[in-house]
DNA sequence: TCAATGACCTGCC
DNA sequence: GGGCAGGCCATTG
């Protein structure tokens, strides 16, 4: 359940946590950082494991923008309340200004 | 060990 | 241009 080895997911988390406020990325887009675009669905698995940690998974949309794992959060809002609390504008369950929200780890850390 | 799942993405009709 | 289906890889039971 807890493994304490950095696994595939620590190393979601670990780009998650580097997210700043404010800002939003894909599941693809951490899949291609990491090396595994075609794991995409990993990312997100990952994120479904990551109930209890310090990752802020709001901030991690699918590629359209669109708060998919909402459902999975506490209230049925709770994933916009916190995405709005941090000055992004989400309507509709979507973030709007996405492409400008946008934090890409292969721009922002690809070093 | 085998099989099924999953907060996705890309391609094709 | 919009909608549908398949596939990818790692984790869990």
């Amino acid at each position: 359940m807890k493994p304490e080895t950095l696994s595939f997911f620590e190393r979601v988390y670990d780009v998650v946590r580097m997210i700043p406020e404010g800002r939003v990325t894909s599941y693809g887009a951490i899949a291609k950082y990491l090396g595994a675009a075609r794991s995409s669905r990993l990312v997100g698995y990952a994120m479904n494991a990551s109930h209890g940690k310090d990752v802020p998974a709001h901030r991690v949309v699918n590629r359209n923008g669109l708060l998919t794992g909402k459902h999975h959060f506490e209230g049925t809002n709770l994933m916009q309340q916190l995405l709005e609390n941090e000055g992004a504008v989400v309507v509709d369950n979507q973030i709007k200004n996405f492409k400008a929200l946008f934090w890409d780890p292969l721009k922002e850390l690809k070093n």
